[in-house]
DNA sequence: GCACTACATCGATGGCTGTCAATAGTGACA
DNA sequence: TGTCACTATTGACAGCCATCGATGTAGTGC
C-alpha cells in the first residue's frame, strides 16, 4: 500500500475558475472525503494545537472518545491523503500536519477575485 | 425540511489554531461531506463557470452523465449546506453558487499565517 | 527469552449515501 | 381544460465507511 494514493500538489484552478473535469473532481473529492468526517477534522487541529505540532496516537484516543483502532484507522486515511506525516520513533508514533496540503485545498476553494 | 440546516456563517477559527470541539468538528464535516463528491464538485464548477452565474437543472445533466432526479438531488444537497441559491423562474430553477459559503470553508482551512 | 506497551491490521456489522426508475407536483401554452 | 416540459420526491438497491473487538507486529526493559 503507497502513502500518496493522493497528490500533494494541486490538482486544478479554483474550482470557480472553469469546469472541472470527472478526472479532476475525483482527485479533488478523495481528498475532501478525507478531511469531512468529525474525528479526523478534530484530529487534524489537535496535531495542529500541539506544542511541537505533532502528537502520537496513545495522546489522541482520550480526548476523542475513540478506541485505538479507530483513531489509527483515521490517521492511515489522512496520511494517504498526504494531509498529515507519520514517523515513527522507538515504540511510538508521531503524526503532525502537512500545512500545504491544507493551503492548497483552502486554494482550489477560493473563489476568484471578483468585486 | 428547512433550507438551511448548517448555518451560513464561519463556524470557528481555522482549524489549525486551536482544537475543534465535538460540535464544531460536526457543523464543518457536514459542510465539506456536502462538498467531498465528485458530481457536486462538478456542478460547483459548472455553476461557477456560467456567464450568468447561473444555471438551470436541464443543463446540468448532459455535462455530468447522471440522470435527473440524481443532479435534483447532488443540487438539493448542495443547497441544504447554504453552498447554493435556487431560485424559480417559471418552469425552471436556475442555481447559483455562494461564494462566501465557499471562501468561509477556504478561510477555515488556510493555517495560521506561519514562517 | 519473557512480559509489557504502543500501534497497525483484520473481520464483522450497522448505518449512510449515490444512483436510478417511477411517480408526483407545477408552470406554460394552446 | 388538457397536454407538455421541467423539476422534486419516493422507494429500492448496491456499495462504501465508521466503528469495534480480536489479533498481529514491533520496540522496550527486565
Amino acid at each position: 500500500m503507497t502513502t500518496l494514493p493522493v497528490l500533494q500538489d494541486a490538482c486544478c484552478a479554483p474550482i470557480t475558475e472553469e469546469a472541472l473535469t470527472a478526472d479532476q473532481a475525483a482527485v479533488l473529492s478523495a481528498r475532501l472525503k478525507a478531511l469531512a468526517e468529525p474525528a479526523r477534522l478534530r484530529l487534524i487541529s489537535l496535531l495542529a494545537a500541539a506544542p511541537d505540532g505533532e502528537r502520537c496516537v496513545c495522546d489522541l484516543t482520550a480526548p476523542l472518545g475513540l478506541s485505538q483502532p479507530t483513531v489509527s484507522h483515521h490517521l492511515g486515511v489522512l496520511h494517504k491523503a498526504g494531509l498529515v506525516t507519520r514517523e515513527k520513533r522507538g515504540t511510538w508514533a508521531y503524526y503532525a500536519v502537512v500545512p500545504e496540503a491544507l493551503a492548497s485545498l483552502a486554494a482550489v476553494l477560493t473563489p476568484a477575485a471578483r468585486s
